[in-house]
DNA sequence: ACCCAGGCGGGCG
DNA sequence: CGCCCGCATGGG
């Protein structure tokens, strides 16, 4: 069991918006243990709370990890190696910033494998956190490894040779195409772990060559898979909202905002979006 | 019985 | 380019 005290740190805020699907164990309001599965171990974390925003983090794992390996992929996982007072003074830079900041403080931007954030996030267009989350159960439960009473995320093996019988049976519906010729490829072609090294814009464009990964689906890969902060995710949501509140209301393109949020936030854009996209979410109506 | 969900691909002008 | 349409499925 190893130990860890972390400040400005938000677990409640950080697993209830979205960015992580593999986690076992709901979330309430005082959250008090979680579990993930990677697809090569898993990691049982407990939170204590010992001050405003502080808490003690207890984690245990299984698999095959080294210790510092473990410990690297736990920071990644809660998204604890990030500045936050940092991070704050540079995307609070205006009124509707600092308040979504005020009102989520302590969640942070998570990173796991970019193999199961890529297969998160193919099921995830048009459709809701709830059931993508009972996809990504349903597919750890039929094609991953037990160890105990848990299952591995599984391996793109595994997928890639599953029926397609089993692999509709998780609930994703017509995404089945594009999930099926993702594993393949990562099977047969590309290694995911060769976008580390490129650069946001080049990576963009590779995983843009999937058939189900478009502007949006790329950019949650790169930011919650590969931790390219710069990626700002652009969903129905953090569109309306930079229009209304950056924007005088005004209708426009993608490439627009994409732009705004560079200019605007630089390589911390990532960070700002999942601000904008919880505030938008719980204080903001559709009109 | 409807309606919606962290979009995307394909076809059209 | 911009626009429009269909899309599997589960939950409210």
């Amino acid at each position: 069991m190893v130990f860890m005290l972390v400040k400005d740190f938000s677990p409640f805020f950080t697993f209830s918006s979205g960015q992580v699907l593999n986690f076992i164990g709901e979330f309430k309001q005082k959250p008090i243990g979680i579990s993930f599965a990677t697809t090569r171990g898993i990691f049982d974390v407990r939170f204590s709370e010992v001050g405003k925003h502080a808490f003690e983090i207890a984690y245990d794992y299984k698999g095959a990890y080294s210790e510092k390996e473990a410990r690297k992929e736990v920071m990644e996982m809660l998204g604890i190696g990030s500045n936050m007072k940092e991070v704050y003074s540079r995307i609070g830079t205006d009124a509707f910033m600092k308040k979504a900041i005020k009102a989520f403080y302590g969640m942070r931007l998570t990173q796991s494998d970019p193999w199961i954030t890529s297969v998160s996030f193919i099921i995830s267009q048009f459709n809701n956190i709830k059931n993508i989350r009972n996809s990504v159960q349903k597919m750890m439960k039929k094609f991953g490894k037990k160890i105990n009473d848990k299952y591995l995320f599984p391996t793109c093996e595994k997928i890639a040779k599953a029926s397609k019988s089993d692999l509709m049976s998780c609930g994703i519906g017509y995404r089945y195409k594009y999930l099926h010729e993702f594993a393949n490829t990562c099977l047969n072609g590309i290694n995911l772990n060769s976008l580390y090294s490129k650069t946001y814009e080049e990576a963009k464009k590779e995983l843009m060559q999937f058939k189900g990964i478009g502007d949006k689906v790329a950019d949650c890969i790169l930011l919650f898979g590969y931790g390219k902060g710069e990626a700002f995710p652009i969903d129905v949501w953090i569109k309306r909202v930079v229009e209304r509140v950056y924007f005088h209301n005004k209708k426009k393109k993608i490439s627009e905002i994409h732009n705004f949020a560079s200019q605007h936030f630089g390589d911390l854009a990532g960070y700002a979006q999942q601000y904008i996209f919880q505030y938008a979410r719980t204080y903001m109506h559709r009109n």
